[in-house]
RNA sequence: GGGUCUGUGGUCUAGUGGUUAUGACACCGCCCUUACACGGCGUUGAUCGAGGGUUCAAAUCCCUCCAGACCCA
């Protein structure tokens, strides 16, 4: 064999860094290739990466889910179009408040606020250094020198600037309701923040006494809330309890402040079997409660304070926390000779997403994101959405179904975007900082340029220079908002509102929204309400939502279940010629995966190949290496073959005669071509891979280069024209699924690289286009072609001939006459 | 408890009314053949989760059930 160019005998992990490491040293080179460049004339095609969280660890599904985002990218810049491919971080939120207080074994609000502030940075910059690392690792081709975090400055005043602008359109209110109320953490939270945790309750009945003496029973967990009590009610069709409406029954606790009776109603709401068929409804003791209290227009009572303890209006039980209140209720009302029964159940509690604290409904005042009566309209827009799946569209639909109460955005937290108001000492005026201003009221005053506006109304009044001396002595709000404010920015955001009016333009509805199909009723439904509210327009133009990475066995992974996998392991698996293994826990014991090599190739051309968007994945490394390892070996010996002939001067003018094996090989290709380059237009990343390793492991190198090796080592130019031009416009098109490999062939091999195409490469021969008869003839013979030769493989093998020994007696089928003499010599027949 | 989705050889996967049900990995057998043994060729192996129904015809449509995932109450 003469020296190939390609001179490395295999791909490896080892390769793969080494052209990694080169791809990224000059930025300029960087900047030509991935930098977004608006002004390039190109269709813009902005993605909405999801800003990951840095949280020490990046998890493998969310890493696979990346790097499919990648694909997508680069496969649009293949197709012509001028691709923005940010990379942000997300870093606003209670995690890393979290992260911090237990680092420092100390509460949050035991600090000095900007003290904290400063300590959640620090931490968080380690977290996203690492995170940056492994963007960079697994290939991510993203313009990171524009890099955003959401706790920056620049991002923090869209976020503002836009909470402004809805303010004033009337579209965040500000009121005192019902809030779902995390007490140990000492914040609002939102619907979508609630989880459901199972635990041990005594459900106890309690007897209760009308005034006219007849006693009832009624079934709860939470009797310290009976000092909020407001009604008590039946279900209408309860014929057991006829007699008991209309009745006042007294409350069986002593209350402050408040009638010692109500009155016993009846309400659909409640459930005849659960308990003894008759509720008390409390403000507030689940979304229920809040439901009928609104329904009959009674006025809550204020039971629970912010620090989780009871009110005055408990009684003997006032300053007492939640808990202990139930016990010393539970007490009062045994002494009292009240309690009729105690039983232990099991029971589905509320509890918050992030602190598992079981959570409370408390009256606040809030401000509010008005988002009911905004469903029809974004169902509308979301009607001119494409999504990837078409099915997962109904995920977010059905989530807007149970859409009843509006989103509350403030939040008692720090290390967040800061609500951007002050209040004047009347607190009947609010003052806001000027559009693409970062303010922080809890440590500033308004700076100049600020607005004053009435806080009913929103009226504009003027000028804080102007007005500064009537409005007395400020106070700066000391709530922040919810992160999803900041996150459902992010589509506006890359667009360039605010910062790139001109960009803005052609970009927004922003192109695509990739995500995972876990945060759909947050990160894209609130994303998709603010492009409502703000713009009345849909958000995107594509929604890409993609299934969730798993363990081997399909189960969530999570450090509780002690099978996760850590990205970095597995993209270095093999480097250096060190070999991956991992300990997971299976369903039943624990099981050791092991693995010599992956890489970023390997392991992107798996997460491409295995399964469709969508589709949850089974993450199992051991799968990946074997499965797909051999994927490249192959397609990388079919280049280092190729690499030895040379490179015909002229690869894009087809020579004067090419051999009839020739002109159906590029039939195929060409057939191949048409499905990547619409599968790629499709964002359909599967059909693309799999249509390119199908053609790329099989027909070519199996039948095609088997045909016309003796050909090519003749020196045949014909051939050799046909072998490369396949090799390179194949690269071309495969490179957005493994970007470094087909790199290094196609710079080594043809002096260019396949990642700076820009033009999906065209036919190769005009006789080969789909379009012409002449390949559809030649394509129908393939079948033909390849049960000949395999049979003939089989021949020789049933009479212990060995494949370069001639072989008689063997007779080509008339469809393949015109392949007489090349079959003839492939395979000596005599 | 409800909703949505998923359920195809040992494993993963294609297939939305008519196919001898696709392919990969694994298994087994044969083969060093002027790129590749980290390879090639070939053989086993699936009553398409279970049960009912619609239809001349069902993996595919409908119903019930079971299992898993996500979400919700």
């Amino acid at each position: 064999m003469p020296d190939p160019i390609l001179n490395d005998k295999r791909w490896s992990i080892d390769l793969e860094k080494k052209i990694q490491e080169a791809h990224g040293e000059n930025p300029q080179v960087y900047a030509q290739r991935y930098a977004f460049n608006p002004d390039s004339g190109k269709e813009i095609f902005v993605i909405d990466t999801p800003p990951p969280y840095p949280s020490g660890t990046w998890h493998i599904g969310a890493v696979a889910q990346y790097s499919m985002i990648d694909v997508i990218a680069r496969s649009q810049r293949l197709l012509g179009k001028e691709v923005y491919f940010p990379w942000g971080v997300d870093r606003n939120g209670i995690n890393i408040e979290f992260t911090v207080e237990k680092n420092t074994k100390r509460k949050m609000k035991t600090y000095d606020r900007a003290e904290f502030l400063k300590l959640c940075e620090e931490t968080i910059e380690t977290f996203t250094q690492a995170m940056r690392k492994t963007a960079r690792r697994v290939g991510l081709s993203c313009d990171y020198d524009r890099e955003y975090l959401t706790d920056s400055p620049e991002y923090r005043t869209v976020t503002q600037s836009i909470f402004i602008e809805l303010f004033k359109k009337g579209a965040i209110v500000e009121d005192l309701r019902p809030n779902i109320y995390d007490p140990v953490e000492g914040t609002t939270i939102a619907d979508a923040e609630v989880e459901r945790q199972s635990r041990k309750t005594k459900l106890i009945d309690v007897m209760w006494t009308c005034d006219d003496g007849t006693e009832l029973v009624i079934s709860t967990t939470r009797p310290e809330l009976i000092c909020a009590c407001g009604v008590v009610v039946v279900h209408p069709d309860d014929e057991r309890y006829t007699h008991l409406i209309g009745k006042t029954v007294k409350l069986p606790l002593p209350v402050v402040g408040r009638s010692t009776s109500v009155k016993i109603q009846t309400h659909p709401s409640v459930k005849s079997e659960f308990g003894s068929g008759i509720l008390m409804v409390c403000s507030f003791g689940d979304q229920n409660d809040v439901a009928v209290f609104r329904e009959l227009g009674l006025t809550p009572f204020q039971a629970i304070n912010l620090e989780g303890k009871m009110t005055d209006l408990a009684g003997p039980f006032a300053e007492m926390k939640v808990y202990e209140a139930r016990k010393a209720a539970t007490a009062y009302l045994e002494n009292a000779g009240a309690l009729v029964q105690v039983v232990e159940r099991e029971q589905e509690i509320p509890v918050s997403e992030r602190g598992k604290n079981p959570v409370e409904i408390i009256l606040l005042k809030e401000w509010y994101v008005q988002q009911t009566d905004a469903q029809d309209r974004m169902k509308e827009h979301i009607e001119e959405i494409e999504f990837h799946p078409p099915r997962n569209r109904q995920f977010l639909l059905d989530w807007m179904d149970n859409i009843s109460i509006d989103w509350p955005i403030s939040r008692r937290r720090w290390y967040h975007t800061e609500i951007p108001i002050w209040y004047s000492e009347d607190a009947s005026k609010i003052i806001v900082p000027p559009a693409g201003t970062y303010v922080q009221p809890w440590c500033q005053a308004p700076p100049a340029g600020s607005h004053v506006l009435d806080r009913e109304t929103r009226q504009e009044l003027g000028s804080y220079d102007e007005l500064q001396d009537s409005l007395g002595t400020l106070v700066g709000e000391e709530k922040v908002f919810d992160t999803w404010m900041d996150s459902s920015n992010s589509n506006l955001f890359v667009s360039g509102y605010l910062n790139q009016p001109e960009v803005f333009e052609k970009a927004f509805p922003t192109a695509l929204r990739p995500q995972g199909k876990e945060i759909v009723r947050t990160w894209l439904y609130y994303t998709l309400l603010k492009s409502n509210l703000l713009l009345d327009k849909p958000g995107f133009k594509h929604v890409w939502i993609d299934g969730l990475g798993m363990d081997p066995w399909g189960r969530k992974m999570s450090k509780s279940l002690g099978n996760g996998i850590d990205a970095d392991s597995v993209l270095e698996c093999g480097a250096g010629g060190r070999t991956g293994s991992w300990k997971v826990r299976g369903p039943e014991k624990s099981v050791s995966l092991r693995a010599n090599k992956i890489g970023s190739e390997c392991f992107r051309l798996w997460k491409a190949c295995d399964a469709q968007v969508g589709d949850d994945f089974h993450i199992n490394p051991e799968e990946i290496e074997k499965k797909y390892f051999g994927v490249l070996t192959k397609l990388f010996n079919v280049a280092r073959f190729a690499s030895q002939f040379e490179v015909p001067v002229d690869l894009d003018q087809s020579p004067e005669h090419l051999a009839i094996e020739d002109e159906w090989i590029l039939a195929e290709f060409q057939s191949t071509m048409e499905t990547v380059s619409s599968a790629w237009q499709a964002l359909d990343i599967y059909s693309a891979t799999q249509a390119l390793k199908t053609f790329g492991t099989g027909v070519l190198p199996s039948h095609y280069l088997e045909m016309v090796k003796s050909r090519l080592y003749d020196g045949d130019q014909s051939a050799a024209w046909t072998l490369h031009r396949i090799v390179r416009d194949f690269m071309s098109a495969f490179s957005p699924v493994c970007p470094f490999f087909t790199h290094h062939i196609s710079s080594t091999v043809y002096g260019m690289s396949a990642v700076d195409v820009d033009t999906f490469p065209a036919a190769a021969h005009p006789l080969t286009d789909v379009e012409s008869p002449r390949g559809d003839a030649l394509r129908e013979l393939s079948g033909a072609i390849q049960s000949f030769n395999g049979d003939t493989w089989n021949t020789k093998k049933e009479q212990g001939i060995s494949l370069n020994q001639p072989i008689s007696g063997i007779s080509i089928p008339a469809e393949l006459v015109d392949f007489t003499a090349i079959l003839t010599r492939m395979h000596h027949l005599e």
